[in-house]
DNA sequence: GGGCAACGTGTTAGCGATAACATACACAGG
DNA sequence: CCTGTGTATGTTATCGCTAACACGTTGCCC
């Protein structure tokens, strides 16, 4: 029977104690029911269960997880949210964990060592299950933390590189001398690269070193270079393809490398509003294959990052060590990008 | 003097306790020396945090919120990252909350009432400080929840309707009248919409009930629609132009009006590719203005849905009463959303 | 020199849940 | 009838931290 049935409606946010109250059983018994562990009677089930609707109780689970030292969260840590390639990894990670009780906690770097470093701390003491964070580079006391942590951490998308614990993810520079020897294959010798300003993406430049690396072997090097930061992507691609062209109008190049589809797209819809013939006159390529160049005129040569893949597999780990906390560490998923030629680049050698 | 002084270095993890010890002060100082907060000598502060540093001690927020009953994250709950407009909307959210200590926690619910209410309750469970959620339609539990909740509320992206606590956004509804005024003032008279199939997107509902609604006004109707789901946008949007476009060829179709950008770039792109005279033969619009339209061949005539502006205000409503607990509630922010012409729709009358 | 700030630090008692153990009761077998 | 084996529930002691207050110094005032 309980006493002084006060109507205070949203004041004190409601406890165990209240559905406990509410219920007539103890807070043990509603705690159990709530968490669906350990034998309840059907009868005090659906008591406290009522009672529990009723009230419109949520648990705390900040007191959960400091009594059971259990906190079902992932943390994600990730460069951006704007470059439509980490929400597909996203997409790969929330697909497998929806099927348990982890859930993810994004963290947005920008790119920034300081901001990761910043962030990876944040998320840390919340104590999550295991951490998923892009890249091999961090600084040394990001590194520190994430070895003290004693949790799990994957670390994704690039493989060139030793990990803290588990990696996930392609070869960049594997991906950039792929791309290479596709294009020295077609044929082309005078070759441009087109990327970000951003020193510090290092997947972008892994492709790079391992493009200009076969390039070398093959006698040639890259022959013009223009960079960008900031603004919209697509409009970028656009005025630095007609800068390189400009520039290099006494000797023509005959292909664009892009460190990205987006920048590439913009050099495409530039060269077909000029009439460049592409793949004739200039071969153009991409990375990452993204949906959207499915829907330009002409089908841009590009690279599979294979990012759900990756977001799926990281999270897989994951939750094999969640769930078995003495499961083997170090795992090392290194995927295979596929090269899709596109309409953008030459399959063979043009007949001379 | 710490007896037994073992080299356990990654077992149990690190409490105030280790740093107390190791620094030779209470707990209660660390914790102070930790958050910045009372009297404390200089010198202490250096010994402790030395001793914090050296061990790699990481705070246990966990416990630090239940002590405090203060938790500083903000619930953030979205239907979708891959769109393109709900990370700008978070981009406006960080702005704003970087500068204080509160954090972003993102909840996804492709656009499912039920799955909302789920991630509603387990963000609930965390106790945030705040809620930002999109849209005003939820399910009676959700609604529940956050009224009991007892903390801010803020519902964004639409203002069509009745708010639980405060709301931020625009009003689709006038957004479609709007479009559908400058459509009628330039004298178009065959209307076709494309969009998506997706009963839920109450906000594209909306706009398409305003369109209709102004077009009833001056007479006219939609001549005839058509719907996707799923795929790449921009490719559905060539598909949906090219169908209607082919299907109503007796009498054409001299506008579309697409319920988003990136499938009305995608129209676009058809009409060029076929030699569719735009805006002569016929008119396009799409609606958010997305960044990318500004690197097609011709720019695409939007509105602006003020999204990095909607996630801004929203985050300084839950920064303010997160800063004053009495602060007023039940904020109203109804942004102005902007007509952009591009090339794709003629500012006035053809003359006859 | 007594009194009283102001400062720096320690002590105690929770925050709201859960783990682990304890208890109560029912029923079975010897 | 006593003991034993469950099953259903309650009790107690944390989890790691912080609020609130208590305590010891120092220094300065009248």
């Amino acid at each position: 029977m309980s006493q002084d049935q006060d109507f205070t409606p949203p004041k004190r946010p409601l406890t165990l104690r209240d559905v406990s109250e509410a219920s007539g059983v103890s807070e043990m018994t509603v705690s159990r029911v709530l968490r669906n562990r350990g034998d309840v009677s059907e009868a005090t089930r659906n008591k406290v269960l009522e009672a529990a609707r009723e009230l419109g109780y949520v648990p705390n689970k900040i007191a959960g997880a400091l009594a059971s030292s259990r906190v079902n969260l992932v943390a994600v840590i990730i460069p951006s949210l704007s470059n439509m390639v980490f929400p597909e990894v996203m997409t790969g990670i929330s697909d497998i964990l929806d099927n348990t009780e982890l859930q993810p906690v994004v963290g947005v770097t920008h790119y920034k060592p300081e901001r990761e470093e910043k962030v990876l701390y944040q998320m840390l003491s919340w104590r999550p299950s295991g951490v998923i964070i892009a890249g091999l580079e961090h600084t040394d006391a990001s590194k520190a933390m994430l070895a003290a942590a004693g949790i799990p951490v994957v670390e994704i998308m690039d493989t060139d590189g030793d990990a803290i614990d588990a990696k996930v993810g392609i070869s960049h520079r594997r991906a950039g001398r792929q791309m290479a020897q596709a294009i020295i294959e077609a044929g082309y010798k005078r070759i441009g690269f087109l990327g970000t300003k951003m020193p510090l993406d290092h997947r972008a430049r892994k492709r790079f070193e391992g493009f200009t690396e076969t390039l070398a072997k093959a006698g040639l090097e890259i022959a013009d270079q223009e960079f960008y930061s900031g603004g919209s992507a697509l409009v970028k691609g656009r005025e630095m393809t007609q800068t390189i062209l400009e520039r290099n109008a006494d000797e023509p190049l005959d292909f664009l490398y892009y460190s990205n589809d987006m920048i590439a797209s913009g050099g495409l819809l530039y060269c077909l509003d000029n009439g460049i013939d592409v793949p004739g006159d200039i071969g153009l390529a991409g990375f990452n294959k993204i949906e959207f160049i499915e829907g330009l005129p002409k089908k841009l040569a590009t690279m599979d990052a294979c990012r759900v893949e990756i977001g799926r597999a990281a999270a897989k780990i994951i939750a094999a060590r969640a769930a078995d906390d003495k499961a083997p560490t170090g795992e090392e998923i290194i995927l295979e990008p596929q090269l899709y030629f596109g309409d953008t680049l030459r399959r063979k050698k043009k007949p001379l």
